[in-house]
DNA sequence: AGCCATTTATTCTATATTGTATAGGTAATG
DNA sequence: CATTACCTATACAATATAGAATAAATGGCT
């Protein structure tokens, strides 16, 4: 029952994008989101592509939201993680920390 | 100059077994210290196959060990991560610190 | 009201890069 | 020369990435 995958190195952003956006996350923020945290550049077209993948694989779902009152405020697709989203976040970067465990890089991730 | 790339999902994982192995190094033991570390199953020819991506991007480079004294001892082929390689993992390593931090998953990594 | 320029947002499409497995080949030893 | 440990080749699937095209909304005209 418990899923093997691991998250894409791109997948996994999106995912953190997505949990501290909670309910503002759309396609525009989380690119916002990445770009502001880390300084890397993300292409839109990036964005969605990796949401409608993670979508099919059930690891986030998405609601219609209604269109904001704003010039051009096209109503905006909202992605939340879910539970298996969650699990393979977590399976993820357990694996991860696995492995840097004890090593010493620079700055120390632990 | 600064490279402006991230490692793969399995990529940044091979680069972290070849720190940890130091100078024993090469496709078997990268295998095996996966495997062991994060009990993932890996395939032979993957290692492999992103070990020669890895060392066509210049992140490792590799050298022919000498035969060793046992049954079937063929020579080795030696990894290690070059400085291009640190910076790339380092990189990878700080942009998902900086979407993980502050965020309080199951576990917690930071 | 009906049109349209403008804005915000999403979808489509095409291509490059990574991830993965399997089969096959090579250099050792006893 | 059979067996062992290791490496290479190859093919295909999945992920990453960019850019153009499309959609849905608003506000200001006339």
């Amino acid at each position: 029952m418990t899923e093997r995958d691991y998250l894409g190195e791109f997948e996994h952003m999106i995912v953190l994008a997505l949990l501290r956006l909670e309910d503002h996350a759309y396609g525009v923020t989380v690119r916002q989101e990445i770009e502001f945290r880390t300084g890397r550049e993300v292409s839109i077209g990036a964005v969605y592509a990796t949401l409608a993948r993670l979508e099919s694989k059930g690891y986030v779902r998405s609601r219609n939201g209604d269109p904001t009152p704003e010039r051009g405020g096209r109503s905006k697709r909202f992605f939340r993680v879910t539970a298996k989203g969650l699990n393979a976040v977590n399976r993820t970067q357990r694996a991860l920390q696995s492995m840097i465990q004890g090593l010493d890089l620079a700055g120390s991730y632990s």
